[in-house]
RNA sequence: GGCCUGGUAGUUCAGUUGGUUAGAACGCUAGCCUGUCACGCUAGAGGUCGUGGGUUCGAGCCCCAUUCAGGUCGCCA
């Protein structure tokens, strides 16, 4: 058959705007559902709009019926015809209420059979439908959330611009600096044995414009990083990098604050109340056992050393000798969901995490308690009282060092929160956390590293002990965080010249190593910088809150795999063996 | 790199203790049908049971290896 072609027609609306007045219209867009009832024929027309009916009458109009015949599913169709009322309304469309009687019909283009049904395909394999993410993308929920992100960053920009940011763009193609992540590299052909690196973020670019005086800066920059995926990360992503001159923290906060609630309150009609909460990071750890908490929910953890310090039971009387803490969260009313069997799965969980396991209180008809037999008179109820226990109630007990029972607690916390179905959907908790650790110890290199990056600046109370206890010096960094996701992540930068030196000496940084690295953006800071600050907030990860979606697959066009491999084009391949020669790269035979 | 889950028709799944010709729904093909909208009805085509090996008289099912996908820990300044 051959195909038609667009002569003589224009389209008139988008399927989903057609109104309800009589009128003749053209349309166009993918057959999305075909249903011939003999003498009669309706198409479902669809595009990134929506869906409008196609009518067609064998006794009104045979030539076109017959064309009408032809068509399948997902054909590129192009229609004229005339708006008419429906002699039954479809209340689940937009369009319910009409039809378009077509009077010339032209079939575009046509589709083989698909590999699955494009407008029904929640339930398909993953892999195949990244196979052929083209048509999996015409899919009306990814045309939702992609046309969402695109109004989150049209918003962003707004914003941003009408408070004063130049957008600027940075270098794709930059100098490798092996802190933090790895690096993607791309080798230099005029440069034998060198290599670009693709940003990981443009962080040093971004402060080189504060030295340059371009004073507020914002980029909706993509930045990349060669570490194993999640369903929250990508190894290429978006992120809102913003920088301010002349600033404190609290400055940039709000100014964040409102970009926040300015989003959520055009894209949501969600209201988020200003200021939001701060929790610095130290309160975060002991109260929700993680610096990205989900405070959509209670559940704290409380430390009940004290209750338990007189029970003879070994588990906590060596703990506590030892320096470490007994602590608990009360599960509500998690008794009744939480037989046995649930807790040994719970128990199980935590020793992934590294604790060594949970003592509990299960308080069903009685409270039944794990190490009943060490209890002395009074134990129980102190404890009880210590995590407000009432009947019915689940009590969950760690015992380790706080650099353990923090993250243990803090994650079955979430795990019975989810269980327990007590997570508020609708919610939009946005947190500061707030003083952040300047050091991180990194055990396998037996050294302190940089927890942010070495040109975050400390807090001034700080500076005393930043040799003798680099453990607790804090840093003016912070976290936003989102229903339990790190959405971004910002801190003061450090102007002081002879502040960096000494930063880069408590990492362990050689003179050498320092100017290797970092030589130019040190040189930079000799010659005046403005104070200054910024942030880079996760695009993505704030498309797919909003969107609802539980992986960034879903509002990312072209997504990579878990192996970082993108599945429609097979990307990584193989190159040409010249290619690789001009770059000076050996191939090496590998043995399969 | 570790751990967990899964791979049976184009798709989503079922498949009993290892036993005759591996089933269903949707999709697809053909026919019928004048108001459908997840249209309906009738008939039909469609399978290397991820791959390789093993145990067995006999394997979709048991064992081993491997591969792919998903989740997660490590990792992600």
């Amino acid at each position: 058959m051959k195909l038609d072609t667009m002569k003589g027609l224009r389209r008139t609306h988008y399927c989903g705007e057609v109104s309800n007045d009589p009128q003749e219209v053209v349309v166009c867009g993918f057959a999305d559902r075909v249903r011939d009832i003999g003498n009669l024929i309706f198409i479902n027309l669809r595009d990134r709009t929506g869906i409008v009916q196609l009518a067609f009458n064998d006794a009104t109009d045979k030539a076109v019926f017959e064309k009408a015949q032809a068509v399948k599913s997902e054909y590129v169709l192009m229609a004229k015809g005339n708006v008419q009322k429906r002699e039954s309304v479809n209340k689940k469309l937009k369009t319910g209420e009409i039809e378009i009687m077509v009077t010339d019909l032209r079939i575009l283009s046509k589709a083989e059979t698909t590999p699955f049904e494009v407008t029904n395909s929640d339930k398909v394999n993953e892999e195949l439908k990244l196979k052929y993410r083209y048509l999996d993308l015409r899919n009306p929920r990814l045309q939702e959330n992609l046309i969402k992100r695109h109004r989150i960053a049209q918003v962003t920009r707004e914003y941003f611009y009408e408070n004063g940011f130049l957008e600027i763009e940075t270098p794709m193609m930059m100098k490798s600096t092996p802190e933090g992540a790895r690096d993607y590299l791309v080798p230099s052909r005029v440069h034998p044995g060198k290599f670009y690196a693709l940003p990981q973020s443009p962080q040093i670019y971004k402060q080189l414009l504060m030295i340059s005086g371009y004073d507020r800066y914002v980029q909706l920059a993509r930045c990349f990083r060669d570490e194993d995926l999640r369903a929250d990360r990508q190894p290429e992503f978006t992120q809102v990098d913003l920088e301010m001159s002349f600033v404190d923290a609290e400055d940039i906060q709000s100014c964040v604050e409102g970009y926040i609630a300015r989003l959520f309150s055009e894209i949501m009609g969600v209201e988020i109340p200003l200021p939001l909460e701060r929790i610095t990071f130290a309160d975060a750890m002991n109260r929700f056992g993680s610096d990205k908490p989900d405070t959509r929910f209670g559940m704290e953890i409380c430390d009940i050393s004290d209750a338990v310090k007189d029970i003879d039971f070994v588990v906590f009387k060596s703990t506590l000798e030892n320096g470490g803490t007994v602590r608990a969260i009360n599960v509500k009313n998690g008794a009744e969901t939480y037989t046995r069997k649930e807790i040994d799965k719970l128990v199980e969980h935590a020793r992934g995490i590294g604790a060594k396991g949970l003592a509990y209180i299960r308080w069903a008809d009685e409270p039944n308690c794990s190490f009943k037999k060490f209890l002395g008179e009074g134990d129980l109820e102190r404890i009880c009282a210590a995590v407000d226990a009432q009947k019915g109630d689940l009590v969950l007990i760690c015992a380790d060092k706080n650099k353990v029972v923090l993250p243990t607690l803090g994650a079955i916390r979430l795990i019975a929160a989810k269980k327990l179905g007590i997570i508020p959907e609708d919610k939009y908790n946005f947190v500061w956390i707030t003083e952040m650790p300047f050091f991180e110890y990194d055990e396998e290199n037996d050294s302190w590293v940089a927890a942010h990056h070495p040109f975050t600046m400390p807090m001034e109370e700080c500076l005393d002990y930043l040799d003798s206890d680099p453990g607790n010096v804090r840093a003016k960094a912070w976290d936003l965080v989102l229903n339990g996701t790190e959405l971004s992540s910002g801190s003061m930068r450090i102007t002081d010249y002879e502040l960096q030196q000494r930063m880069f000496e408590a990492l362990g940084m050689t003179d050498e190593e320092i100017e290797a690295k970092f030589g130019f953006l040190v040189d930079a800071y000799r010659y005046a910088a403005p104070p200054h600050g910024g942030m880079g907030i996760g695009l993505d990860r704030l498309a797919m809150i909003m969107c609802k979606a539980d992986s960034l697959r879903d509002v990312v066009a072209f997504p990579k795999v878990q192996n970082a491999s993108e599945l429609m084009s097979a990307c990584p391949s193989e190159v040409d063996e010249k290619q690789l020669e001009e770059l000076h790269i050996k191939t090496t035979v590998q043995d399969k």
